[in-house]
RNA sequence: GGCGGCAUGGCCAAGUGGUAAGGCAGGGGACUGCAAAUCCCUUACCCCCAGUUCGAAUCUGGGUGCCGCCUCCA
């Protein structure tokens, strides 16, 4: 069964084949450094993670690129506001990126490039599409001639007669309306004014328009081994809101040049939403990650993840109080299974659980032909079906909590070890190859945690209490214990047993 | 106005021709002094209309509603 994506360039699930077998070249549109990440950004490096750790786990070879936009009137706003410079703003923001990545287990890519580390290679792109007849300077700046580029619309699904009804009114108000050939046109290089950072370049200085960098990054961040530069990737990915105009773009300024496509396959996933309507900085409606992770009562940044895989990618999700709080007790439910074999896995006559490889998925190894496995890839397979792979996790997690339960309460479990072991092999290794992990928190053994033979004690001083029926008191024994972390469980035929919480 | 997408139980969300996965939240029962925990059971004819078909949530046409893009945007 062959992987397969939907590809926004054809609107059709098509049957995944790199250009080279095995490999995986992978380009993501990454973030304009000017403020921190909200939840929309979330949503889209989560995503992208996902489809990389995924075909990873299928046996690629990926290398994933993801550019930082550092070069940005955003920036130079945000710059000037406070008083600061564009290279100190896109620094800070560039860090809490990282940052905020990281909580949220998203893989680092193999190569982050900037704008202002690719000049040279934009400068060369600008001058070939110039010398191809693509561009053309105006007073400092250089535009692209849309009018030129024949398949101009063919991603995003639009005609350029089309768009100029929606564009006028707009577009005359632009001041760099004037210098345009036609309203279509684009912007590859921006004259400075004065007090602006600036770059020497044959148009005079300047800095690059937006959509130029991505373009002259893919053909360096893919260079073959003998250093020529790439023409075509395999999976270029972005929020559905780049189609147009910034992918349009792409396309237009790398395929006039090389004459090949950009990427097989184009990926965009949907947006956040926040009362039905997207989460956008120009709206205001947006949490960043940062405000959801550190309030208080925040969610494990693992709920927000799960959160974030359990719709389909490409399909639109709401962000709203009542989602995360259902989120977290999913992940209650995930986590519990996940954290399974550190648990039970003594009792269970595991004899490898105080090894250092425990609980490394590394380290596993389980039969790949097990139903789990094979439904997992059959769900994933299909265009990166989160939620489908999701609910095989979720069965296996349920079975375990079952077995778990029988483990506290009865002693012993209903299936026999190795199984067990198998399943919550294959949760870890199939979660992780969501981003979903969960560690054993370092046994937070409190200070006033009572030892075994003090609860015995408690527990048979309660149980005088209650064959003479002084409940007040059993009650009071038992809500003591269970303030310090001891769950009573009183059992049919006067026997209580207890367990840690 | 142009282009595209979506509409499944209280909420979220898979399923794309054979009579509805999963999560969250509920309900009932067993057990219990009570509770907790545990165990068992349980909740949908898939926006509307017409058509194709032996059979449609699933295909076709029409309608309604919502959303995205057309301006910076993940």
């Amino acid at each position: 069964m062959p992987l397969k994506l939907y590809n926004t360039l054809t609107r059709h699930k098509e049957s995944f084949e790199p250009l080279e077998p095995g490999k995986v070249r992978m380009y993501c549109c990454g973030v304009t450094v000017y403020d921190y990440c909200h939840l929309g950004h979330a949503r889209s490096y989560i995503v992208w993670d996902t489809v990389r750790r995924y075909l990873q786990w299928r046996g690629y070879d990926v290398r994933y690129v993801q550019n930082f936009t550092d070069i940005d009137d955003k920036i130079l706003n945000r710059a000037r506001q406070e008083g600061s410079t564009m290279q100190e703003v896109a620094e800070r923001y560039t860090q809490s990126y990282f940052e905020d990545m990281a909580r949220l287990n998203i893989l680092e890519a193999d190569a982050y490039p900037r704008a202002t580390h690719t000049l040279d290679g934009i400068k060369r792109l600008i001058h070939e599409l110039e010398q191809k007849g693509y561009a053309y300077p105006a007073e400092g700046d250089v535009y692209y001639t849309v009018r030129n580029f024949p398949e101009y619309g063919r991603l995003s699904g639009r005609r350029l007669e089309d768009m100029k009804a929606g564009a006028s009114g707009r577009v005359e108000a632009d001041p760099e309306a004037q210098k345009k050939q036609d309203p279509s046109d684009f912007a590859l290089w921006k004259a400075a004014k004065p007090g602006e950072p600036a770059w020497e370049s044959p148009w005079g200085e300047g800095r690059p328009g937006w959509h130029i960098e991505c373009s002259a990054m893919v053909r360096e961040a893919f260079r073959t081994p003998d250093g020529t530069l790439a023409d075509t990737i395999d999976i270029h990915v972005g929020g559905a809101d780049l189609v147009f105009p910034h992918h349009e773009n792409e396309i237009a300024q790398s395929e006039a040049v090389t004459g090949k496509p950009l990427a097989q396959y184009w990926l965009h996933n949907g947006m956040v939403n926040v009362g039905g309507e997207k989460m956008s900085k120009s709206l205001g409606n947006f949490t960043t990650i940062r405000q959801l992770l550190d309030a208080p009562d925040a969610p494990d940044p693992m709920a927000l993840r799960l959160f974030v895989l359990q719709a389909q990618y490409r399909k639109p999700i709401d962000f709203t109080e009542e989602a995360i709080a259902s989120a977290k007790n999913s992940w209650e439910t995930l986590q519990d299974g996940l954290l399974f074999g550190y648990q039970y896995g003594k009792q269970l006559g595991w004899t490898d659980t105080d090894d250092s490889s425990f609980g490394n998925p590394e380290y596993m190894r389980i039969p790949s032909e097990s139903e789990a496995i094979q439904r997992f890839q059959e769900s994933m397979d299909d265009d990166f079906n989160t939620p489908g792979a999701i609910a095989i996790l979720f069965e296996l997690a349920k079975a375990l909590q079952k077995e778990g339960n029988l483990l506290i309460h009865q002693g012993e479990a209903s299936t026999d070890a190795q199984t067990i072991r198998e399943q919550w092999q294959t949760l870890v290794c199939l979660a992780q190859v969501l981003g979903l992990e969960a560690k054993p928190s370092a046994e937070l053994q409190q200070a006033d945690s009572p030892t075994d033979a003090e609860i015995e004690d408690m527990i048979q001083q309660r149980q005088e209490a209650r064959k003479a029926k002084n409940f007040a008191e059993s009650d009071r024994i038992r809500d003591e214990l269970k303030a310090k972390g001891i769950i009573l469980v009183d059992q049919p035929g006067g026997i209580t047993t207890w367990h840690r919480s």
